[in-house]
DNA sequence: CAATTCATGTGAAATTTTTAACAAAAAACG
DNA sequence: CGTTTTTTGTTAAAAATTTCACATGAATTG
């Protein structure tokens, strides 16, 4: 039905950044055509999942066939909005955010990064990978020239909350927050929180699982 | 209840490590004790949501009191298994597999690094972080000697199936993905991936759809 | 020390998400 | 060109997860 404004669960999202995962796996691989199953298999999820994910956005198979691999891509990244070009922008520039600045992927997948911010005296001046650092406090000012439209938090977890401040009152709808520190934001702002550490967790969680029921 | 086997829904693992966050912060400022309802608001999720998750693991509160901060973080800790050193291993030592080498958090949080390994002849034998970097065809005989739990894959993604199988034959049963690529495991081992676009496409698509909406 | 307040732990209800089942449509085949 | 095969899109059923509501137990107060 691909009818809008129908609530899209959250984990149908992050099933989908899998699925363009695996779809560009089989495109390197030379693999033209895929169908729910074999796609199914790959993502370790149920068939009927995957073509009732797709069906919140449209139809893009082919019955008897299957999926075309570059198109099926192509209809999830239009899906998913990220067809495009996103202005970002990095909050921190230490170790981490010298990272991110330096990793060439950003661009490759579309994610710019216009801007880089930190509120050390010593650090701003600098140019870290062609960008000139400018003073966090200069963000507002600095987002209306360039347009801003998502944030990178790498700041101490201690002021991710500033940082935030400064990007909220910029205008930015979209964060991305690397710092261990949850943050408040309005309504209309999306934060999502990258910390692998949740990941050792989980893992160890699950050894210590399995070697107690064997 | 409490009681042990029973199935626990893999989103209360997640949760569990964000409150291990938040709990962590809200001791740095020196809180001793916290409601369901504060933790459940700083952790944007429903108080019966905190207690329920708690409760497939024990009873760590005190009626018409709260939970003492430092004991629930214990106690949550303990209730995952990361309340002791994990023996870890990083396999691609690259650009990523030098920075988590480098990262100090790692051994602060239990999570121990006493392998490093790769395939570039170039590679072995140099040290980095103080370890001397191994031929990672060398991997099970090496595990058997150091004792490896959980294996943390740094190679491109075309070489993570096969760094995968590395640590599968030395009998690691845990194993963290940077790499964008789905692996085969058996089933009692564990697979978590790690991948910040994932998180950026979600950013992109929330941006989108609230930008739609109004 | 009874009464009151407070916040947990928990069983039941509501909601959401996943899985199964199958009709519909496209291709392949004889 | 009808028949068979294949695999999608979709509706219905099943399962899982979340939220509600409240009884329970601990502390505090008068
Ligand atoms: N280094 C890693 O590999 C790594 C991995 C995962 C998460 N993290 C997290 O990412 C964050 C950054 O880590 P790091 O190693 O780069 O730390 P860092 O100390 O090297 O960098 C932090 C930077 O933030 C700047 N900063 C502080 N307050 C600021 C503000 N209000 N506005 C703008 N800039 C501000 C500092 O000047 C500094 O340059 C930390 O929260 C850390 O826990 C780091
Ligand atoms: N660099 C980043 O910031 C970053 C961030 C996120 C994800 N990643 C992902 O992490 C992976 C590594 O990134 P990188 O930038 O460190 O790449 P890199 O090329 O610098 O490092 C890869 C390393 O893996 C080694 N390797 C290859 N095959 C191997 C094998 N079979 N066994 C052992 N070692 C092997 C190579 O010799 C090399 O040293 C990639 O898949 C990348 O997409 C990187």
């Amino acid at each position: 039905m691909s009818l809008k404004s129908q609530h899209i669960p959250r984990a149908t999202i992050q099933r989908m950044a899998v699925y363009i995962q695996v779809l560009e796996s089989l495109q390197r691989d030379g693999k033209d055509v895929i169908s729910s199953e074999l796609l199914a298999k790959t993502c370790s999820v149920n068939p009927s999942q995957i073509r009732k994910d797709l069906a919140y956005f449209g139809e893009f198979g082919v019955r008897g066939v299957g999926y075309y691999v570059q198109d099926l891509i192509t209809s999830i990244k239009q899906a998913l909005g990220v067809d495009r070009v996103w202005k970002t922008a990095v909050v921190g520039i230490g170790n981490l955010g010298r990272a991110l600045l330096n990793h060439r992927e950003f661009k490759l997948r579309g994610f710019h990064i216009v801007g880089a911010f930190d509120c050390d005296p010593f650090k701003i001046g600098e140019i870290v990978s062609g960008l000139e650092v400018i003073c966090s406090r200069r963000l507002k000012e600095k987002a209306e020239e360039i347009g801003i439209e998502i944030g990178i938090i790498t700041t101490p977890p201690e002021r991710a909350q500033r940082a935030t401040n400064y990007l909220v009152d910029a205008g930015v709808k979209g964060i991305i927050n690397f710092a261990p520190a949850r943050i408040n934001v309005p309504d209309d702002v999306t934060v999502e929180y990258v910390d692998f550490f949740h990941h050792l967790y989980a893992v160890a969680f699950n050894v210590t699982l399995n070697a107690e029921s064997e």
